[in-house]
DNA sequence: ATATATGTTCGTAACTTTGCGAACAAGAAA
DNA sequence: TTTCTTGTTCGCAAAGTTACGAACATATAT
């Protein structure tokens, strides 16, 4: 009998994929990438939505580790956690080779 | 003035991996991957949900385009859609890698 | 002490997601 | 025709998401 469970990969895997799955979220790892400076103002200034509603999504973020927050008064800098990053960075390079899915294994 | 819209490809990864947001979709993807025949029952089989609710999870992931299905009745035979999976995968490793995130770009 | 600047949290509304059992559909078999 | 098998769709409930403005918190400046 075999467990049906998810295993822990899979749940983390689809964590930050879940993280991941709104274009605002999107929008902020893409712009933390490429600043020096990644203030919360500068962070709005570039998205089409209220800052309350960024500030939740930058939480969301954070929660799945993505980013980090750190307090600056009377800002908040934010950016990418490397750390984590990388852990998503292969588990999905993994995730998207072990589905390789050679091509007679597949329906036409 | 800046355009603060999300772009097509930030509202395509976004779509990609919200549809990997589910660890039984992750699993699902994974099942698929590293089987010769994949039918809906054998997927069924292999998660801890009813079988409504797995219908739902591959109709999420067919809309999303990562996976196809094909009538065989009375059987349904599902498999990973590979020029999507392609696809997918590129616009996931161009953004972790875009997301390369520079020692000197980050808060320590 | 008041005012200003910067973000977070609260409260709320509308919508979406997840999950289930029951009902349904469609073809094969009895 | 009736029954069986296989999946999908329906209807519903519970929970989560997304978005906003208003209120709040905190530290600095006046």
């Amino acid at each position: 009998m075999t467990n049906k469970d998810y295993t822990v990969r899979q749940e983390q895997v689809a964590r930050f994929a879940k993280a991941m799955g709104h274009p605002a979220r999107i929008a902020i790892l893409q712009f933390l990438a490429k600043q020096t400076t990644c203030y919360f103002g500068d962070i709005h200034e570039e998205l089409p939505i209220a800052k309350a509603t960024v500030s939740q999504h930058l939480k969301e973020l954070k929660d799945a580790g993505l980013i980090q927050g750190e307090v600056e008064t009377p800002k908040v800098k934010y950016c990418i956690n490397r750390d984590n990053w990388q852990i998503a960075k292969a588990l999905f390079c993994e995730f998207f080779d072990s589905c390789a899915c050679k091509k007679e294994s597949c329906c036409k």
